[in-house]
DNA sequence: CTCAGTGCAAAGGATTTGCATGCCG
DNA sequence: CGGCATGCAAATCCTTTGCACTGAG
């Protein structure tokens, strides 16, 4: 079991902060791997046979220090998180403000071209060091409209 | 004293959804008006003399149920305030990292245009309702760099 | 053996809420 | 007067942390 090529990359930027890919560790990124959508802390435990929270927290906290996982924030109170970029695909969300559902969806590359570029000389402009945008749309998923 | 364009804009979006426009909430439209950057509740409590949090949290909310205020997420665990953007101009926000600093930027039309039209497509597409872009940079502020 | 990882339970901290008082309409 | 707004303090609830135990190297 493992040697997906996520797995494979996980293991090693773990290793590389000192830090080990247990059982506890791959069932996260299992968990997020699956879904198609950032998760929070409860829908991973509920993927997961209930691992208990504390783990979970410190867990992705890790994995997010590792950079193999990022922290997402939606309209609600409850931290998401999904596989960092690199080991998906380029993409945004489409966030609802009644429910904070969060669904992925990706634009066209030329876009996300001219957004990068816009942005970055905005950031150059201000003294600020750009490392990723975040382009979502906030709006109601068909069940809260 | 009052009768800014902001402040005849929040008495009225208050009053439409039968909430007063009263001294505390016009000191918190006023620090929000005051600054180039969201705000946290506490840098507001700052500005304005010390106004008790559980005001200023419930008021901010009222505030932002009558459309007068926005909430904005950055990446540390405090939740920031700003006017809505049709009392200010359209914007967007450079992230810090590290300590979660927000400083606002603008981009130019026709790539908002640009934005708007891909974003409504996709949202069309996945039954969404949209109702308005978040675009942000996440990075490393020239105090943190 | 050693030390990181785990799990439980308790603590932390931003935010929310209950309730008595005060003020605007 | 009547009801919304206020302010204090206590409660909430997501998240973090202390500590003893377990397991991999």
């Amino acid at each position: 079991m493992t040697d997906t090529p996520t797995h494979d990359v996980a293991a090693q930027r773990l290793r590389s902060i000192g830090q080990r890919f247990t059982r506890g560790r791959r069932a996260l990124v299992d968990a997020l791997d699956g879904a198609s959508n950032p998760l929070t802390v409860e829908q991973v435990r509920e993927l997961e046979s209930s691992l208990p929270q504390s783990s979970v927290y410190r867990n992705l906290a890790v994995l997010e220090e590792a950079g193999v996982v990022r922290r997402v924030s939606s309209s609600d109170e409850f931290a998401r998180f999904e596989l960092a970029e690199d080991l998906t695909e380029h993409h945004h969300h489409l966030i609802c403000s009644v429910c904070g559902s969060v669904v992925d969806f990706t634009l066209p590359d030329e876009v996300e071209s001219l957004v990068d570029g816009e942005l970055n000389s905005a950031a150059k402009r201000l003294g600020f060091t750009g490392d990723h945008h975040r382009l979502d749309l906030v709006g109601r998923c068909s069940d809260c409209s």
